[in-house]
DNA sequence: ACGATACGAAACAGTTCCGTATCGTTAATG
DNA sequence: CATTAACGATACGGAACTGTTTCGTATCGT
């Protein structure tokens, strides 16, 4: 399409790269100041880019489409743990829960809960982006099970719902002030290994 | 103070009970029906109350202390489990959470999430909550560690994040799409009590 | 140099909201 | 019946936001 193979070379003055690239940090930053989705206003996302209103209008139909845009450079790839044993790589796993490649992409996950929830399009842009994790951590515990670490009879969608959700609703909410976020994944991947019931 | 004990008698109307509950109500009906806790306005909720704005005016100073009295309401007690067996208190727990007195309350959390990590007044509100459950929760674990059926060097904080994360991210947020919400309790709480690791 | 277009800035009209004020009406008390 | 205050309804000023348009300027290809 717009790629770069055939460019028709359109006539007059090219768009700013900067101003676009200022317009979606712009967008990122107010989002990870803690501005609710739908609480965020054009103006501002134009006086934060020192751009005028025009220019985001230019490019984009309207807010939504700027804030869908803004997320999606929020996805990045999941990471890929080292392979050595299935302990280390579930606590590199869980440790990156909420850390994308943009630091802000945790303060900015809040904001999106309400919107998940209500826009589809949120939804499906959400899950693409949590899907590639799942599928990590889910290839991670099948490859503990053919090699014997884990057990054969595994629940795996609901193992992975144990490792993940810990450090979701501590990252996301601090439900449990207490819970130190830098040791928990180490200590969740450990017990959830081991199990509680005695002996 | 101002108890039923010893009431000055104050000339003129009384302010109607019924006015005050509508008003409530109308504010919890619309949270649950999506809007954002920021994008929701007093014009609104008056109307749904059938209710002048005057009306809510003369209760409360203003739309923040409003929210956080209808937020309240929501508060509930914490279920009490039967204390027959440890699996079946904890699957009991599981599968209350996000299900409070007010059938509201699941659609109305993910709306707040984003208040919570914004407002401090409002994670207080929120921790007073939750605090009360986790504490049920923890004396099951308790109660299972003192009888032998729990391991005695069992990571407690930990162990409650393991059973209410999966529940909570589902609930929330629809974290995995496969994932059946009536079923899950039962299947945390047996995953929890065994363990992954094989043998 | 020239046309074409994007640029930042500013103004625009149309909404929406908050919090207050002012209606005439209604319900309790004395 | 007179007093008092809350009632629903409505209007208000001030502020904020949206989306569009118009400036004069800057920057491209030709």
């Amino acid at each position: 399409m717009t790629s770069t193979a055939e460019a028709p070379r359109p006539p007059g003055r090219p768009r700013s790269v900067r101003a676009a690239e200022a317009i979606i940090e712009a967008t990122l930053d107010l989002l990870a100041e803690g501005s609710t989705i739908e609480a965020i206003s054009v103006e501002a996302i134009a006086a934060r880019a020192g751009v005028g209103k025009a220019t985001i209008y230019r490019r984009w139909p309207g807010k939504d489409a700027l804030l869908h845009d803004a997320l999606r450079t929020l996805k990045g790839s999941p990471p890929q743990p080292a392979g050595r044993s299935v302990r280390e790589d579930l606590i590199t796993l869980v440790g990156a829960i909420g850390h994308n490649v943009d630091p802000r992409a945790a303060k900015i996950m809040p904001c999106l809960v309400p919107e998940v929830k209500r826009n589809p399009e949120h939804y499906a842009l959400y899950q693409s982006i949590v899907e590639p994790r799942r599928a990590v951590l889910r290839e991670v515990l099948r490859r503990g099970i053919r090699d014997g670490e884990l057990r054969a009879d595994l629940d795996i969608e609901v193992t992975m719902a144990m490792l993940t959700g810990p450090m979701l609703i501590q990252r996301v909410m601090n439900w449990n002030p207490d819970l130190d976020v830098t040791t928990l994944p180490a200590r969740v991947v450990d017990q959830v290994l081991t199990g509680i019931r005695a002996g």
